[in-house]
DNA sequence: AGCATACTACGTACGCTGTACGCCCTGTCT
DNA sequence: AGACAGGGCGTACAGCGTACGTAGTATGCT
């Protein structure tokens, strides 16, 4: 019989009782693999640069994760330790909530490459876990079904990460100049076909407007819309 | 000087004047593309299966495309075609933009791979821009700045994504026995460290409680809060 | 009619990826 | 002291995106 080692990471221990001391450790290596994707982006993360800028081989990387799938667990978890949480709930959910998500959107932009990575996978690392128990702390006085609070929940970290998300590719976009004069080219010739009616006049009234100047005021406006709900 | 083709697909024409008609469309590369990500998986969409499905050559892919991230446009912009939106608004805005919101549900239901990609890229395409047209003759009596009516578009289709991701986790989780077993001896172990209690309670509380029955129930509740705030 | 041109089709090849396997070494338990 | 579990990692392989070059073909101009 097999030993079957789980595939979920947090279910290994991070050493063994037997063998020589690990060389590195969990937190080293997300760290290394944040480096890179923060400089590269996702696509740049590769099992080799990792092992390289740790100066380990590259298979030696295998001990520690089971599969390259697990080490985006260790590195959204890694960005979930960056949170800053109070110990526990103030009194005043709705401040809570909106500084939850303040914090969330300030992690997410160090790092790009968290929104579309963390909707693909389960988080539930223990950095992740503190955050959904502070959640619950902040929301334990309201008066619903269990279930209920989890749904909430990912509705409030999904509009950060959408936020976020949004905020990153109008920065992308605004980088390259060639692509945004290509995107005024081609919206220009969509709206003189006339089947866009609606379009074409939104886009002809948002020419020459200045668009919002503070991020920061847009996103607080969007999230306590949201927060709004959740303690409705 | 160099023509420099333009890397945003839709500015280039779909068949130039000059050479041989093209033994493929992109509609149909598309498609194989599509049936390739449904079947295994974004990670499974590889350019020489897309060409080994259609019959061609792998490199002849690169006459339609001049990039395997201009594919993903194809692809999502196909699938927006998809959507079954009537031909003008009803009257009311608010059954419109919940039949707009399920129309996007099922399609994603179908393509369970769109909600990930679709937030990394820009939708522009002809089908997107009938989605977002139809959105805006909703809005049209709605008095609101342009901008603000996009933004509100950005939130209503990341609500959509995010639930439709949501459901596909679930299904996914549902799916691996293995995954399950480990995931609730995880989450047992976690409680039982005393480090999140109200995770724990909430945990405790939800077992044995069936979950909610009807999946498009969630979903109508949860964007019909959306539908409301857009339209407040 | 005939030639230049611009395009399609695609075989080959390169550099990169994740990771299976096997070897040797190290620390702990019996 | 010996067995053994695990760490470290070099090699190797299949598969990836795609640059490049060659051959064939439809169009426009002269």
């Amino acid at each position: 019989m097999t030993t079957d080692r789980p595939e979920l990471i947090w279910l290994r221990p991070e050493r063994s009782a037997r063998g020589p001391v690990p060389a590195h450790s969990r937190a080293a290596i997300a760290a290394a693999a944040i480096a890179l994707a923060d400089a590269e982006g996702l696509a740049g993360v590769s099992m080799r640069k990792i092992a390289a800028s740790l100066g380990a081989g590259t298979m030696s990387l295998y001990n520690y994760v089971p599969a390259k799938e697990q080490l985006f667990d260790l590195m959204l978890d890694a960005v979930a330790g960056e949170w800053k949480l109070p110990d526990g709930p103030s009194g005043d959910a709705r401040a809570d909530l909106l500084e939850f998500a303040k914090q969330g959107l300030a992690a997410m932009r160090r790092h790009a490459w968290v929104p579309a990575l963390i909707l693909t996978r389960p988080t539930i690392g223990p950095n992740s876990l503190r955050c959904t128990e502070f959640f619950l702390a902040v929301m334990a006085e309201n008066d619903q079904p269990a279930d209920a609070k989890m749904e909430l929940f990912a509705m409030l970290n999904g509009s950060i990460c959408m936020y976020a998300q949004w905020e990153a590719n109008q920065r992308q976009a605004g980088g390259s100049e060639q692509w945004q004069r290509e995107l005024v080219t081609y919206l220009a010739q969509a709206a003189a076909t006339g089947d866009y009616p609606h379009l074409a006049a939104t886009f002809a009234s948002s020419i020459g407007q200045a668009p919002d100047l503070d991020p920061d005021a847009v996103f607080t406006r969007a999230i306590g819309r949201v927060v709004s709900i959740i303690l409705a």
